[in-house]
DNA sequence: GATTGGCACTCCCATCACTATAGCGCTAAA
DNA sequence: TTTAGCGCTATAGTGATGGGAGTGCCAATC
């Protein structure tokens, strides 16, 4: 095997795996940067394994003498000292200075995630306790999403985080009017999803219950079923109060679609920020701000709904920049063009991916499950 | 004036207001751990007054050369260093090291706050515009609490956090049962303050939605105004599936009452860990495990609701072990005896209590007017 | 008695020099 | 291609040093 070549063709041709390393390549997550043709040879794939591993482990830059005396590769340790210089070169490894072992770069933990990575599902009894738990929990997705989070940021070392499903082209299943004041109204919609929407309505004038009822009644008849396509057309029917009423349906159906962070369930920013790569602060406040902030969750969003599998997205994948040293698992969850959130967990660039995507991914299947059981189809 | 002395006594009577400085006292907020009759020369008070300004304003200990040279107190360093050994004496500060200068103790900051602090409200043109961003959001508690927290977080240099309002003696307003599998059904529940609770049901076989409709119809003609205490009686009319359902609604009532924290509202965590207090380690994780723990707010709650006023918590009075170094400013909110929740801010010791404790008022009293012109009357 | 100036003392902190260490890069030989 | 050896380099840690800020105390003064 000769020297290796690094092909990084990142902005033109994306989300294509490695097909390399055949054995390991089937399933693997995909790494948004991908490195295709990048020629290793068996050993430095493994030397770039090790150093990865110890990184994770230790978080401390890793030399050639502890890697030989370490591990027994058959070889010396000036001879891996030329591999590390020659993963060096191909943009995988760094050292911080001249004179210290290597740490991984974004790129070598994208090779590695794509490449070199061994599926490391959670462990059996971790998973039935999982299991357990959920069926433990009331039947609420709201419950299930709270637990999400918990078991993911427990089972990972990162911050855990989910968004409430959003109904794709919802379906009004219900509605009922309920006067709260003399002229306050609570609109309550029912989807087919059996997701639940509230809008208080206020108006000039009292309004008697009965009419309330009336109303409801009429709106019941001509919407239950209808999607947010249908709904201008039957509006033509109606007129005053109820026309306002229809409108406002319509209003809400629309906006239930669009906006798809409703909420964000957050998990275990505490242990994360224990990882040594933050005690100092500019990294504290980005990371954390990474947490709280939904724009970058809508951001990703679309990329995560679209593909089943877990995906890894690391350092930002050069697309943001104050993603500097932190990376996202996330997976996509629910029940394919009905509803759907995403989960997931953000933690520094050094984590342990082979666990964490076994984690999401576990957590994700088990919630499709559920959903799949509750929402499966409509009737 | 002779000699300091101090009584502390807060194991047998808490929450009494120093009665000391007439003026100052008023309508301060209160702090649980309280002092009387400490004994406190005009010009000691205001070197002690100033002490807590510098230091929380710079982070960094004061000493009595710079204060001499910064305010005009009419004396020379030595006699403020007189005063601030008196008052070092009297447990309202400390220094961190023999020749460093003097930062106030936990107790310090409670003699600030019970007698010293003045009354800072936000500044008009702040005010205004808060109202305006409250009347712009949607007529709806999640948006203003979302909106509080936000607010809450840009006014104060800590971070905010709000509890869902829970309901106190619900009522019954309405009840729904809808299908949404062949053996799942959604009963939706409107309290009479308008909230909604939801609960999923998994039958044995399926049943059709004239049944359900003819089971929610039975139920709200009986059930509608009815309270937790009213429903046990209530129940025995039923049987069957319509018995079943009447008990769900029951225990979520009863669920309801007891639970606080339906949800917890957080928003700017990012900047309060900017505060040089958190630059190291275990101070950061202490502060972010208080702010997502659920466990402390429900340990206070109690406490808060009872008073009407922003309550003050400085180093968690003694109580919380792990709130070294932490504040909590707190505020109830809601309609009294129908309504209420918590909010309000986290952050580390060395926070501008006068203006945090205007923000947390402000923002409380405005989301009283609003949610008492939903709430106000049922009807 | 309160206030003041003076002075010695204490502790922190930044700096510098020094050493040990871990690791690299290069080269020449096997 | 692998290996051993050697020189080089940057860091972490140690100890000494000096400046600075601030205290505590005392004796004098108002």
């Amino acid at each position: 095997m000769l020297p290796t070549v690094l092909q990084f063709d990142l902005p033109s041709v994306r989300r294509i795996l490695s097909a390399l390393d055949g054995r390991q390549t089937g399933g693997n997550p995909i790494c948004h940067e991908f490195m295709t043709e990048l020629q290793l040879s068996q050993r430095r794939k493994q030397v770039l394994r090790i150093v990865i591993q110890e990184y994770v482990e230790n978080a401390q830059p890793v030399g050639s003498q502890s890697i030989a005396q370490k591990y027994d590769l058959g070889v010396s340790a000036a001879t891996i000292r030329n591999d590390l210089a020659a993963l060096e070169k191909a943009g995988l490894l760094t050292h911080p200075h001249t004179s210290a072992g290597r740490i991984p770069t974004d790129g070598g933990y994208r090779y590695f995630v794509a490449n070199l990575m061994a599926h490391t599902d959670l462990p059996s009894h971790e998973r039935h306790m999982i299991r357990h738990q959920f069926h433990q929990a009331r039947r609420e997705i709201d419950q299930w999403l709270r637990l999400s989070t918990a078991v993911l940021a427990k089972a990972s070392t990162g911050a855990a985080l989910a968004t409430s499903p959003r109904s794709i082209s919802s379906r009004v299943k219900h509605l009922e009017l309920i006067g709260i004041q003399d002229t306050v109204v609570l609109l309550v919609l029912v989807l087919a999803t059996g997701t639940l929407k509230q809008q208080l309505i206020t108006l000039e004038q009292p309004i008697f219950q009965e009419e309330l009822s009336r109303a409801s009644n009429q709106l019941n008849v001509e919407m239950s079923g209808a999607t947010a396509a249908d709904l201008p057309e039957k509006l033509e029917e109606f007129t005053g109060f109820t026309r306002e009423v229809g409108e406002l349906v319509l209003n809400t159906l629309l906006q239930s679609e669009e906006q798809i962070t409703d909420r964000v369930y957050r998990h275990g920013l505490a242990q994360v920020l224990a990882e040594p790569e933050f005690t100092d602060g500019p990294q504290v406040s980005r990371i954390v701000e990474v947490f709280e902030q939904r724009t970058l969750l809508q951001e990703v969003y679309d990329d995560v709904m679209e593909l089943s599998d877990v995906q890894v997205m690391i350092a930002g994948e050069g697309r943001f920049g104050d993603m500097q040293d932190i990376s996202l698992v996330l997976s996509r969850y629910g029940v394919p063009d009905r509803v759907g959130g995403l989960l997931g967990v953000v933690g520094p660039m050094r984590m342990p991916y082979g666990r964490t995507v076994g984690a999401v991914r576990y957590v994700a299947t088990l919630l499709n499950e559920l959903m799949h059981q509750l929402y499966g189809q409509s009737r």
